[in-house]
RNA sequence: UGAUUUUGUAAGAAUGUGUUCGCUCAUGUGGAAUAUCAUGAGAGGAAAGUCCGGACUCCCCAUGGCAGGAUUCCGCGUGAAAACGCGGGCAUGGAGCCCAUAUGUCCCAUGACGGAACAGUGCAACAGAAAGAUACCGCCUUUGGUAAGGGUGAAAUGGUGAGGUAAGAGCUCACCGGCGAGUUAGUAAUAAUGUCGCGCAGGGCAAACCCAAUUCGGUGCAAGACGAAAUAGGGAGUUGGGUAGCCAGCCCAAUAACUCCGGGUUCGUCGCACCUCGAAAGAGGAAUUUUGCAAAGUUUUGCAAAAUUAGAUAAAUGAACACAUCGUCAUUCGAUGACACAGAAUCCGGCUUACUACAAAAUCAUCUC
């Protein structure tokens, strides 16, 4: 029920690279960007219909050891509240410099009010 | 007690236990899957910087020359090499002792510590006349000579005394200092020298070019191999091409080869996870942990058994809650907050840098007896 499969991940630079088109939503909240984006679906399976998350986490944010914090804990986020996010989009979530000082609720909070104005 | 250095261990978003969810890999459940279940494993001393050296990879397994890079006191040892350890020498700085007919001795720290030569070139703030060739004041027999005196400076051509001279000067001499040769001591770096020679014809910088000796082929896992997918042999140019920066040598080709522009694809597997052998099943070995036995005698060694050995790829090693274990600091003294540097990316050995706590050792400083 929580799992987060390989599937509801972004993992091809062609996925990113289609946040780039005019569709894309996205929302500033504070320490990162949120975008969404809805997703060209083919099939009727769970794996066609679940959205996915991609992170980046430029090395503008922080060390090795803060970027792999902040990537888990939105992660996190993702898995634990999936019904807060749109079946069949793809949502990119971009951390910006400031995020490595918040601690992990607030940025779990953060998340969750973003994705509901979205 | 404090500081520094070295070594070791890891630990503050902690550790342990439990509950709930989750990730990556391996093995198993007849086969397959992004399904399911079970079992097991899953970040560091620097994983970092990418500065050296190697394994491994491909390129003509790599020969000669040029160019270019690296290294640089001596001896011994460890090591595949880089590098490290020990001892010695020299230079510079500091503390102590001795000392002024002196300039030694000892301890500590630091050191890219070969070469400044009738090999060459270059560089140098301020002050100063002048920093590599010069005359400001001064002195003299004054279109010139003079580095003794003054003044400047980190540094002005060795010091003291006498002779000498127009005034001066190693111009000459004595002593001291210096350089070279010889001799002696030492494996050597080097040191000593009442021997011989040289008046000492010019300072610093080689982490400036450079010179000398030794040494180095290039490429780096985005190496490289295989598969799948995609596409129009399209246009232009060159005439041998490949080949390390260049040349030679070497290899390949002869109507094809190469370069550029344009177009397409831009995914997967292996490499790659302790090692070796094997097609595979498997076999052998290494290291770690636990248990048992034995020996020494109090944490080591040996034997036996069992288990284990990180392997991701838009980046796994995590999140929430409860209880227990505590330490330091701050405050509003219920409690809350803070408590190092930092995240494997082909693998090893070094170096360097960042940095917290504890333990041990050494050195130094202070206090007490």
């Amino acid at each position: 029920m929580f799992r987060l499969f390989k599937s509801q991940r972004l993992r091809k630079s062609s996925d990113f690279e289609k946040f780039r088109s005019k569709d894309t939503r996205s929302i500033y909240g504070g320490t990162f960007v949120l975008k969404s984006l809805k997703r060209v679906t083919v099939g009727t399976s769970f794996h066609d219909l679940t959205p996915r998350i991609g992170i980046i986490t430029s090395r503008k944010i922080g060390n090795a050891v803060t970027r792999n914090r902040v990537r888990r804990v939105v992660r996190e986020a993702f898995r634990l509240n999936l019904k807060c996010f749109k079946q069949s989009h793809d949502y990119l979530f971009i951390a910006l410099l400031g995020i490595g000082t918040k601690s992990n609720k607030e940025i779990t909070n953060a998340v969750l009010n973003a994705v509901k104005l979205l």
